[in-house]
DNA sequence: TCTGGGGTCCTAGGACCC
DNA sequence: TCTGGGGTCCTAGGACCC
């Protein structure tokens, strides 16, 4: 019996996501070959996947290795209603849920023990809820740390259930290829290959300083813990993503500077409306582009005030836009996009409106400013402290607790 | 084979502050 | 006048993930 006080980890993930709603959703695409997209595959069946079909692959290619592929439309509002209803059973076995994406998610099942069982029952619990009141196949990996999970939901793909054995944990990890480390894609498994290196554990055999030299310090270190098993990363409940954006493919045709600017002002309105329905503002403007031979470029602009305000974001991008304007011309523009980082809860700035804001000189430290308001309001004055940002003083938004 | 759209994290240099 | 170490923030680029 497995142990309750050991660490559980699972690793949850919707077989082939968008594909598999498209199938739940319209029986005649049962069991057949159907690539989800607009020009670039999103998401393929099993059946599609078995000729050879990735994502994101052109549908021309894809088309070319599945000719009896059927091509359906994206209806993102069903993927996330759907994704909605998946993560419902996830809170409802534990609350320790880390969403990664809008179909995959970790539990933290390690006290669940005398409640719902050992980890493998509850996982199966999980996978046949899902499957009845959702209509979707989930894999789960369970291990003790969120990296081995997540190697272990892979390797029991599609509609599969894998526990990794805590007496075995290393016998199951060493043999696999590089790659399937977290962090390692094409670059990394290129530099690792140069010097030999193409299964976990001749990473893990690596000395540290070896390792490090191949691949730098940050990502040396990362490999050299994954691949001894070691990752103490916990479960952490209610991340919130830390930016905001959208971008736009734009083709090869050249474009007017005035279409650029509606283009733009398109990507501005979608990323603003999103800001404000999802309660953030940001400070930092991030412009990316591409061009015809492929080369990026980043333009960034940090804004004094944090804002969700469409007019105040289109100014900084028309600004950045204004300063690429020679390379656009020479080069070509294939890519438009915009991204808001430095993003702040824009609840506690609102709060701060019915008395206003104080904004404190650089360097003063955080406990005397509220001691200052203190002395000025009253201790009840002090709702919650919003932005601490160094060069930028902090301001202390103001409402009396309730 | 000409490559979408949404993100995260790391690196490295320069400005600036103490 | 020259020198320094430690720290944060901003900017640009790059690798990676789903």
């Amino acid at each position: 019996m497995f142990v309750s006080e050991s660490a559980a980890i699972l690793h949850a993930d919707l077989d082939s996501f968008y594909a598999s709603v498209e199938q739940r959703d319209d029986p005649t695409l049962r069991g057949k070959p159907i690539l989800v997209g607009g020009g670039v595959v999103l998401a393929a069946s099993y059946e599609a996947k078995a000729c050879g079909v990735r994502t994101p692959m052109n549908h021309r290619q894809a088309l070319r290795l599945c000719p009896d592929a059927i091509l359906v439309s994206p209806r993102m509002d069903a993927y996330s209603t759907a994704s909605k209803a998946v993560f419902d059973v996830f809170h409802d076995t534990t609350p320790l849920v880390e969403g990664i994406s809008i179909d995959e998610a970790f539990l933290d099942v390690s006290g669940l023990g005398r409640i719902a069982g050992p980890p493998s029952i509850v996982a199966a619990n999980l996978r046949s809820r899902v499957a009845d009141e959702v209509g979707l196949n989930l894999t789960v990996g369970i291990a003790r740390t969120k990296f081995l999970a997540k190697v272990a939901s892979g390797v029991g793909k599609p509609d599969g259930l894998v526990v990794v054995d805590p007496d075995h944990e290393l016998a199951f990890l060493r043999p696999l290829p590089v790659e399937r480390l977290w962090g390692v894609g094409q670059v990394t498994a290129a530099k690792l290959r140069a010097v030999g290196v193409e299964q976990v554990g001749q990473v893990a055999d690596m000395h540290i300083d070896e390792l490090i030299e191949c691949v730098g310090v940050a990502q040396g270190r990362k490999l050299h813990s994954l691949a001894h098993n070691r990752d103490p990363r916990p479960v952490v409940v209610g991340k919130r993503r830390s930016s905001i954006g959208s971008q736009r493919a734009l083709g090869r045709g050249k474009r007017s500077q005035a279409e650029l600017r509606g283009i733009l002002r398109g990507i501005v309105d979608r990323v603003a409306h999103r800001m404000r329905t999802s309660r953030r503002v940001g400070r930092t403007v991030v412009m990316r582009f591409r061009f015809n031979d492929f080369t990026r470029a980043t333009r960034s602009h940090t804004l004094p005030q944090a804002t969700d305000d469409t007019s105040v974001i289109l100014r900084a991008c028309d600004q950045l836009l204004d300063d690429m304007a020679s390379t656009i011309a020479a080069d070509g523009l294939t890519l438009l996009g915009l991204s808001i980082t430095n993003l702040h809860n824009a609840d506690a700035v609102q709060m701060a409106l019915p008395f206003g804001e104080l904004d404190f000189a650089d360097g003063t430290a955080l406990d005397s400013a509220l001691d200052d308001v203190r002395d000025r309001f009253g201790s009840a004055a002090i709702g919650r402290v919003t932005h601490v940002g160094k060069d930028m003083g902090m301001s202390v938004p103001m409402l009396p607790d309730e």
